[in-house]
DNA sequence: TTGTTTACTAAACACCGTTTAGTAAATTTG
DNA sequence: CAAATTTACTAAACGGTGTTTAGTAAACAA
C-alpha cells in the first residue's frame, strides 16, 4: 500500500511547514510575537489545524528549540575546529557568545523561556541540547585530561564555563547591564568577549 | 487645606494595596499566575481601577521588581557583614545564590523577565537594582584596591563575578541543567555553592 | 444648593491558547 | 461502480488576557 506511505509523508511535510513558519516567525517577531493564530495565518490554514500536528504550543516551541540547537551545533562544527583542546574551547566560547548576542530570541528559547521545557517533564530526557552540549563537554574533557585547566572534575568545569558565558549573554540580552554605565553598546559587547577570554585565562592551569 | 493631603495619602495607600497584592500574588503564583484581573479580585476592586494608579502592567511589575530588590538588599545587609572585603564578597555571593534559588519567581522578575524593563526605556535610569548593586560594587572595589583579586578593573570584576553567579542560578531555575546527569536536586544545589567558592578562589590574587 | 471634580466600574475591544461539533473530500469496502 | 467509512480540515465557541471607554454616584467647592 503506497497510499499510507504518501499520507505519512504528507503529514510529515505539513508538520514541517508549521515548524518552519513558527521558526521564522520566532526569529523575526520573537517569543511574544509568535502566536498559534499568526502561524496558522502564515501557512494559510485554520488555527485548529495546528493542533492536529502538535498537542499544544509548548510542544511546537520544543521543536523550534530543537531547530535552534541544530543551528548552534552547526556553528560549533564550523567555527570551533582547532585541534588544540584549549584553543577549541576558546573558539566554542566565542561562537557561543556571538550566537547568543546575534540571535537573542532564539537564545531565550534555548536557555531562558520555560515554555519548551514543560514538554521535557513528560519526556525521558531533554535531547534538544545534546549534540551542542557534547561538543563542549568533549572539548573540556580533553582539556582536563591533559591538565590544561585548573579543574579536576569535568562536570564542574563544564558547568562553570557554561554558567559564565550564559551569565554574560543573559544579563546582556535582558538589559540588566543597565546598572553599569557604558560609553556605548559596542563597548559593552567588546567587554563581554574580553571577559570571556580573561575567564578562560583564570581557569587555565597554572604554570 | 488638609483635604488634598488626605486624598494624596489615600491615593498612595491604594497604590500600595495594589502593589502588595501584586507582590504576594507574584511570590505565590509566579509571573504567569499574576494577572490584572486576579489582583483586582484580591483587593476587591474592578480591573479598571488599577489603571488609575498604574499606566500598565509593566509599570506595576516594575514596582514589584523594586520590592524584590529591596528584599535582596536587606538580605545582603544582614548576611554579608564581614569586615574583610574578600570574606564579605563570599558572603554576598552565597546570599545572592541562596536568594535566587529560594525565590525563583522573584529572581526571574529581577534578572530575567522583560516586562519590568520596558519601563526603564522611558526612565532616566534603572534605579531598582542600585542599592543591592552598590553593595556588591563597593565590596569588590575594596578587594581590587587591596590587590586581593586578579582583576585590575573594578567594573570587569563586578561583571565577571555577577555573570558567573547569575549564570548558575539562571541555568538552574530554567531547568537547563537537565542536560547534565545528577544523582539528586540536592547534589546539584550543593555543586552550585561549591563552584561559586571555587570560582572566587580562581579569581583570588595569586600568592 | 448648585456645579464640578473625583473615584470608581460595567461593558466592550482585540487579542490569546484550546476544544468541540460538523463538513466535505478521499479512501476503503461490498 | 455505489455505499460506508475514514481522513483532513474548519467555523465557532470557551475562557482567559491587557486595556479603553463611557457613564455613575459620591465627595467636595462655590
Amino acid at each position: 500500500m503506497g497510499i499510507s506511505e504518501r499520507k505519512e509523508r504528507e503529514k510529515q511535510e505539513m508538520k514541517e511547514r508549521i515548524l518552519n513558519a513558527a521558526l521564522s516567525m520566532f526569529i523575526e517577531e520573537g517569543y511574544e510575537g509568535t502566536s498559534i493564530r499568526k502561524i496558522a495565518d502564515a501557512i494559510e490554514y485554520s488555527p485548529a489545524t495546528i493542533y492536529l500536528y502538535y498537542k499544544d504550543k509548548d510542544e511546537l516551541l520544543y521543536d523550534v528549540q530543537g531547530e535552534a540547537f541544530d543551528k548552534l551545533y552547526r556553528v560549533f562544527s564550523e567555527e570551533a575546529v582547532s585541534k588544540s583542546p584549549m584553543k577549541r574551547l576558546e573558539q566554542i566560547c566565542e561562537s557561543y557568545i556571538r550566537f547568543g548576542l546575534t540571535h537573542p530570541e532564539l537564545y531565550g528559547l534555548m536557555f531562558t523561556y520555560n515554555s519548551p521545557m514543560n514538554v521535557v517533564d513528560d519526556l525521558p530526557i531533554w535531547t534538544n541540547a545534546e549534540a551542542a552540549f557534547r561538543f563542549l563537554y568533549d572539548t573540556i574533557e580533553a582539556s582536563v585530561q591533559r591538565d590544561l585547566l585548573r579543574f579536576t572534575d569535568i562536570r564542574e568545569a563544564v558547568v562553570s564555563i557554561w554558567a559564565f558565558a550564559h551569565g554574560l549573554i543573559s544579563l546582556h540580552n535582558s538589559c540588566r547591564m543597565k546598572v553599569i554605565p557604558f560609553d556605548s553598546p559596542e563597548q559593552l559587547e567588546q567587554l563581554i568577549y574580553k571577559l570571556t577570554h580573561q575567564f578562560l585565562n583564570f581557569v587555565r592551569a597554572l604554570p
